[in-house]
DNA sequence: GTCTATACGTTGATAGAC
DNA sequence: GTCTATCAACGTATAGAC
């Protein structure tokens, strides 16, 4: 086990360690799952550039032989991040098939979205709650991969509706409260749920199929009271993905 | 409009002081205010106390004859910001009436919840997403009102399920899930949506009634397809995470 | 590439005048 | 209750030896 892991039970440290592996020379690889982990732990402003050396088995001094400065630190984190996490949305939605319907597209994103979420809560924590403290232009680089990510949930849920197959009133809206769900996973796993990420994927996958498809209705299946659905407003569809 | 809010749009600066109009003496008032938009902006440790004696419109030490402490300041954000949200969620079930059933009530909760989000989204950002800056003490007493506002989720959804009113075959998850949309509207609120605090409110209390109610079930339109870009190892945690 | 040493601004917090 | 002045610790980052 590495300094930069101690601490770590193993399979938390290989997983960690995993999830950098294809980064660079060894010191700034360990330099980078450090930061993670601190980041993660006390957040970009609550960590200091000796936090990370001394995780990483470094001197103060040798960051700055690796990274030109925190900042930079932190954006290559967020970016990486970033980036397999789009790539993991759209694997997913490949792997329904060519023929695959919303349904099944929908089901298979959020499924896998959500296990990425759990599985990898230490990097995801740190690149869904601290994104306004890269630069402005960093900040603006990260925002277009979220607005790719948010765009693949969108465009199913757009297709689902035109289609007839779901029942989808406001597109923005619920792409929204979906990735809400699934991005919120970072925050709290594992601390409320005894569940495996893939557990908590098929529910997921469950929940977001529930919120698309179509249903009761106004006055349907909980007559009781004022439980209508369709509220009679709604949305004009389209425009851009929602930024997420 | 005073110097704590000064920058502010109106909107922002009346959901932001009412959320405190009931707090103590001008002084500590304006500080709390300041805080709150402080760390709003830049999280706990990204705020020092001489950015929130400027906002407040005074000198560095003026902090200390009202707070003991840059923690006690947050402290006391975090507790009245719970306590507001907690009585938000017991108001909302009321409302409700008496006679309501769980389909009423979970519909009132969520709505009232989310509408209270984006309303506060400030006090809101605060409250949700930095509480591990607290000390032990002060995060496991705002950690049992957390437990008690989801509690009133649960209760629903498990009172539902048993009377067969709702389609919940995992009570714990779908409570968190339906926490986590409502949660993170504080993260993204306003940026994202043009609608108000109130249509986004009715928006997700219809979403969540669409994740409870029953429905087509697993077998039926919307088969499953298991997915899901799996690959077997895991991450670590460290830091206190969040409760939910 | 890594170290030791250090520059030098900022931080949370206190002392004591008014 | 608010100020000015101040402190010791810590922050990011650099210089230069090895």
């Amino acid at each position: 086990m590495s300094k930069a892991t101690a601490g770590l039970d193993e399979t938390q440290a290989r997983g960690l360690t995993e999830a950098w592996e294809d980064f660079g020379p060894p010191s700034a690889r360990r330099l980078l799952i450090a930061a993670v982990d601190a980041f993660a732990a006390r957040g970009y402003h609550g960590t200091s550039t000796r936090d990370i050396a001394d995780r990483a088995g470094l001197s103060p001094a040798g960051v700055y032989v690796h990274f030109a400065s925190k900042e930079d630190l932190f954006y290559r984190i967020t970016l990486i991040g970033h980036q397999q996490t789009l790539r993991n949305a759209l694997l997913a939605v490949d792997s329904a098939g060519p023929d695959a319907g919303p349904a099944e597209r929908l089901r298979a994103v959020v499924e896998a979205q959500t296990t990425w979420q759990a599985r990898h809560h230490t990097t995801a924590r740190v690149v869904e709650y601290d994104l306004p403290s890269l630069s402005p232009e960093h900040y603006e680089e990260v925002g277009a991969l979220r607005r790719r990510i948010a765009a693949v949930v969108h465009g199913i849920l757009g297709e689902g509706a035109r289609r007839g197959e779901f029942d989808v009133p406001d597109v923005d809206g619920t792409t929204l409260a979906l990735l809400s769900m699934v991005t919120d996973v970072a925050r709290w796993y594992p601390s409320n749920s005894r569940q495996s990420p893939e557990e908590l994927g098929k529910l997921y996958g469950d929940l977001a199929l529930r919120m698309a498809a179509p249903h009761g209705g106004a006055g349907g299946a909980f007559g009781t009271a004022g439980t209508g659905t369709g509220e009679g407003d709604d949305d004009s569809t389209d425009g851009g993905a929602a930024e997420h």
